[in-house]
RNA sequence: GCCAAUGUAGCUCAGUUGGCCAGAGCAGCUGAUUUGUAAUCAGCCGGUCGGGGGUUCGAAUCCCUCCAUUGGCUCCA
């Protein structure tokens, strides 16, 4: 007999060779029938996987997120025993869990495989899930597994079993289907209710771009058909959220073929959001002790040959704009830190007037690859909120923690609660993309994961993530579709104040090396407007929305009132329009509602006669006829409310 | 840059197996209407069907190619 130990600290005893699964069938049969894997002495298994000895156990189900992992990567092959069903021959790669389901990467050969595919493979996983097919573990020798893909002539397989060592390697099988794999994997495909295969994309085998593309297919499964449509309906209210539709709707900001690629054009009601945000950022920062400085749009090949960006990034860049004068050569711009250095270099420094912080909403041209361009979040041509702290080593971590704090305050304002903290640091494996010592990037990735340490914020450690000058710690929040997206960064830099042989005097009169902060609390303008209009479905706060109301007369007699009003309320500091089209008022607010304005007045004959405006709030309907007094002071309260955030 | 899908008026979309001058709604313009909490009515304007090439008596529809968009991959100073 064994013992069995539980969650809650309970103990019960079994027979040895008792799986998890006959566990949770002793407790009851609901759990059973629900239980997709379990932790045993803390690793995830198969529920059904015979455990000999006293060990703690816990069940996993369709609740858990290790339930879901369990159930995404069983049905990962299920698709791929459909797709070997449909395609003899297929060799299959890697197919794992992610976060919202499960992909395969399969090599068709020269068979083409695209979204009319899906229906018949769904259907064919949905039969072979009905019929129950377990999952057999069978540890295997690396000899014997060799010879298995050797003989299905899958290189894919035996690439990644000759990474392993013998004696680590299992297959399982289900129904037709055996795969090389770790496990666990749920008692059988019954489990699996409704199949949804998503979209097809080429994937370089094992994410390098020298290698062979293979076939991609991501899907996700339930076990229950209402989970299916539940997720369905969600998907498309993301879709509704995409700030490329809402952009278009609201007439943010627009593109054109004939200015280019990814260069965003910057539409009336977007620039004034923008500048808003702008306006807010510039408060802090001059409250943060942050100096303006201005500088142009391109800069001597030169400046980027001392940065290091000419080498890195040269021949992937827009090219050099030529001179009537002979070899000189200018670069857009694609980062403002030279040019600060220039500025800090413009003047001799003394150690009392570090911190020195140089800030400029700079714009900054890139040639990203045409397929990554991507609405407002990746963009050609972009404007980060970029300040360069320059300090004293031991001034690093109080100046890395103050701009932490503005970056807080920046997500707390805008309510930008869901955020990964990345400290990305330098790929242990692959020095040479960097720059600088050794000894510089150690000091850098120091301070920062002792300030990470210090904030009680959760932090991801990603290797080789760091900018090629130095570590960085980024803040990154998701869009509608979940997709991450890097918007504060904060960057500590060793090598750039040595290669553009900055210095400062100390007090013992000897010159020194001062450290260089890179930082942006927003990223880009470009893309913390995107995220902000997926967060907020393009209903922004009244601080910062472009309309905070909009005056809808009755008819045509009360526009000599809308516009006493409309007087009132600009003098009141609160901007809106009026809407004088000879239109009805209900099509005046369904107009006004699409657009997203927080407020409707709407004036008529009682309003003139009463000095008031009737009160419509969007998104929530009638609020009741107010003075124009109390209406500016119920705006006032609310944006009032609004700051204290800020 | 790579793989796949898509590309019809400013926007959202119809256009059967290739067959009469390519359609609708919204937006825009003009006129009528003077309107009370999510679409007033009528008329007009608007497209060389993404560009180019080809097949065909005939192409928005079939083929090739280029461009762009979308979803991924790679990249992201």
């Amino acid at each position: 007999m064994i013992k069995i130990t539980f969650p809650d600290k309970n103990v019960r005893q079994y027979e040895a060779g008792v799986s998890a699964l006959d566990i949770a069938k002793s407790i009851s049969e609901g759990l059973a029938r629900n239980v997709l894997s379990a932790e045993v002495n803390g690793e995830v298994k198969d529920a059904s996987l015979p455990i000999g000895e006293d060990a703690k156990i816990r069940f996993f189900t369709w609740n858990d997120t290790e339930g879901k992992a369990t159930m995404w990567h069983s049905s990962a092959h299920l698709m791929a025993e459909a797709v070997e069903f449909f395609y003899p021959g297929a060799k299959f790669g890697i197919g794992p869990d992610i976060e919202n389901g499960f992909y395969y990467d399969i090599d068709f050969g020269d068979r083409m495989v695209s979204e009319n595919d899906f229906a018949k493979i769904e259907k064919k996983m949905l039969e072979f899930a009905r019929e129950k097919q377990s999952f057999v573990r069978k540890e295997v020798s690396k000899e014997e597994a060799l010879k298995y893909f050797t003989e299905k002539d899958d290189e894919y397989k035996l690439e990644l079993i000759n990474d392993l060592n013998d004696g680590e390697i299992t297959f399982y099988e289900s129904g037709s289907f055996v795969d090389l794999c770790r496990g666990p994997h749920l008692p059988n495909t019954g489990i699996i209710k409704a199949v949804k295969l998503l979209n097809v994309a080429g994937a370089y085998w094992r994410g390098d771009e020298t290698r062979k593309q293979l076939t991609r297919i991501y899907g996700i499964t339930f076990p229950k058909k209402k989970e299916l449509d539940e997720y369905l309906v969600k998907l498309e209210e993301a879709k509704k959220r995409d700030h490329r539709k809402i952009g278009k709707e609201l007439e943010l900001f627009t593109f054109s073929q004939n200015v280019g690629l990814g260069l965003p054009l910057w539409l009336p009601k977007g620039a004034q959001l923008r500048e808003r945000l702008e306006n807010y950022l510039k408060k802090v920062q001059t409250e943060a002790g942050y100096l303006p400085v201005i500088t142009p749009h391109i800069g001597n090949v030169k400046l980027y040959k001392t940065s290091g960006h000419y080498d890195k990034y040269g021949s992937d860049s827009f090219q050099p704009i030529s001179t009537p004068v002979e070899g000189e050569e200018f670069f857009l711009k694609p980062m403002n830190c030279p040019h600060h250095c220039e500025i800090y270099k413009s003047k001799p420094h003394s150690y009392r007037e570090l911190p020195i912080r140089y800030a400029e909403f700079g714009t900054v041209y890139r040639y990203e690859q045409s397929g990554e361009l991507h609405g407002l979040t990746r963009v050609r041509g972009f404007t980060q909120d970029d300040a360069h702290i320059f300090c004293m080593p031991d001034q690093v971590k109080d100046e890395f923690k103050a701009v932490m704090a503005i970056v807080m305050k920046i997500f707390t304002a805008l309510d930008f609660e869901d955020f990964i903290v990345q400290i990305s640091l330098r790929d242990p494996d692959d020095k040479e993309k960097y720059i600088g010592s050794d000894e510089n990037w150690e000091k850098a990735e120091t301070a920062i994961k002792e300030v990470a340490e210090e904030s009680n914020l959760n932090t991801v450690i990603e290797y080789g993530e760091a900018a090629f000058y130095g570590p960085k710690m980024d803040f990154m929040v998701r869009d509608a579709l979940g997709r991450k997206w890097q918007l504060g960064t904060i960057q500590v830099d060793y090598n750039l104040p040595e290669r553009f042989e900055l210095e400062y005097v100390g007090a013992d009169n000897e010159k020194h090396r001062p450290v260089m902060i890179h930082r942006a609390p927003f990223g880009s303008m470009e893309r913390f407007v995107a995220v902000l209009i997926e967060h907020t479905a393009g209903k922004f706060p009244l601080w910062l929305t472009p309309d905070q109301f909009i005056i809808l007369p009755i008819s045509e007699k009360y526009q000599n009132y809308a516009e006493k009003v409309l007087k009132f309320l600009n003098n009141s500091d609160l901007r809106g329009q009026i809407d004088s089209r000879s239109e009805k008022t209900g099509r005046k607010i369904r107009d006004a509602e699409l657009k997203r304005i927080p407020y409707m007045l709407i004036v008529g004959e009682k309003e003139e006669a009463d000095n008031t405006v009737s009160v419509r709030k969007q998104g929530e309907g009638d609020q009741g006829t107010l003075t124009w007094d109390a209406y500016v002071g119920s705006m006032q309260d609310a944006i009032e409310k609004e700051m204290q955030k800020r």
